[in-house]
DNA sequence: AAATCAGCCAACCGCGAGGCT
DNA sequence: GAGCCTCGCGGTTGGCTGATT
């Protein structure tokens, strides 16, 4: 048995809103106000509208303050930068961009800025692809000539350079400060903890301290990656350490990642203009784990959820256990979903 | 000029969450 | 605690419009 209609569908208009029942519907809501009843709403107007219809017609567009089209360069970097981060959660994009509704960015995205950003990287695989012939004929002529050494472990991915960490303060106005970002993962879907000590505990977690030395100003705070100490926990959650805070990214935030935007960010993020600071980390350590010889790196494979790969150096645990923190760039909070 | 295609966007639909009784 | 109701969200659809053939 399905669910019982919202409304009575047999007597209710569908399809564009006239301008005299946008009229309608504004100058009511105007006046008095939604009443908390969406439901009960068309019905006090006179119109022969759903209220869900009525809610998304105000929402959507009758509401004050609405901007349609035009998206700015800025906000196509913040859709950008949102949606690989937190995936197709709209409602907290759009609370981003005001004066944007979740609607808009919706198709904003599904119509211009993923084929924006795809188109791009077809390019981009392209252009390695033609790169990596190159590289892989040089190699081979170099062969004939001499014995090879280990450039053999990794003949298809040719060690990409590493580029420096781009400040943040130059990329992302709106994280200025330790507050903000926090504010920000909060928005996202994460939550903070008073008692640090207590997730420790409750969660078994190791600490992973980064290398607060390549912390652009003013981003000094001490931030540090904990993640679980038996992967097969499957706690698949990952937490932040700000300043003796913790905060916590929710697993189902994490898997909202799309598995296309992954793959296309591995490919070359320093083409996707403008957006470098969202995973110069993730592609610095992936280039990293191929460099030193890993074949194909899984470092999210449905076990450990960490925030940083985990470095796909089998010294990892050691230099944990050790007490040898693993440096890596702070480059901003970025979380990465498991894998599917 | 007509047909077809592609892009865009408003609106619909179904589901989950949360509040209320 | 169960059931109902409403809200809010994200995915999808369908129609309009301009470009192309």
């Amino acid at each position: 048995m399905g669910r019982a209609p919202c409304c009575d569908k047999a007597n209710v208009k569908k399809g564009p809103w006239s301008p005299e029942e946008d009229a309608k519907l504004k100058s009511y809501i105007e006046q008095h106000g939604t009443g908390g009843n969406w439901i009960a709403l068309p019905q006090k107007i006179g119109l022969k509208r759903c209220g869900k219809s009525c809610r998304l017609r105000w929402l959507n567009y009758l509401r004050p303050n609405i901007k349609h089209g035009g998206f700015s360069e800025e906000e196509d970097n913040i859709i950008c930068s949102l949606y690989i981060s937190i995936g197709s959660r709209w409602s907290i994009i759009a609370a981003q961009l005001p004066g944007r509704t979740d609607n808009d960015i919706k198709n904003y995205w599904n119509t211009r800025l993923k084929k924006k950003l795809l188109g791009k990287q077809r390019k981009v695989k392209q252009a390695r692809r033609n790169n990596c012939l190159k590289q892989e004929m040089m190699r081979k002529m170099s062969e004939n000539s001499m014995v090879s050494d280990n450039d053999n472990q990794n003949p298809y991915w040719p060690e990409l350079p590493v580029a420096a960490p781009i400040p943040y303060s130059n990329q992302e106005p709106r994280f200025h400060d330790h507050a903000s970002i926090r504010k920000f993962l909060i928005k996202l879907g994460g939550r903070f903890s008073d008692d640090n000590q207590l997730i420790h505990d409750r969660m078994n977690l190791h600490q992973l301290p980064v290398n607060v030395s390549s912390i652009q100003p003013p981003y000094e705070h001490s931030i540090n990656v904990l993640s679980a100490a038996d992967p097969m926990d499957a706690i698949n959650t990952t937490v932040y350490d700000i300043d003796g805070e913790s905060l916590q990214m929710l697993p189902e935030v994490q898997s909202s990642f799309p598995a296309e935007f992954e793959e296309m960010i591995f490919s070359n993020p320093q083409r996707l203009d403008g957006m470098e600071f969202l995973y110069e980390d993730m592609i610095n350590n992936r280039s990293t784990a191929r460099a030193a010889g890993g074949e194909s790196i899984s470092w999210g494979t449905g076990t450990s959820s960490l925030v940083f790969p985990p470095f796909a150096s089998s010294n990892y645990e050691g230099d944990l256990q050790q007490g040898m923190p693993q440096e890596c760039a702070f480059d901003d909070f970025r979380y990465r979903p498991r894998a599917q």
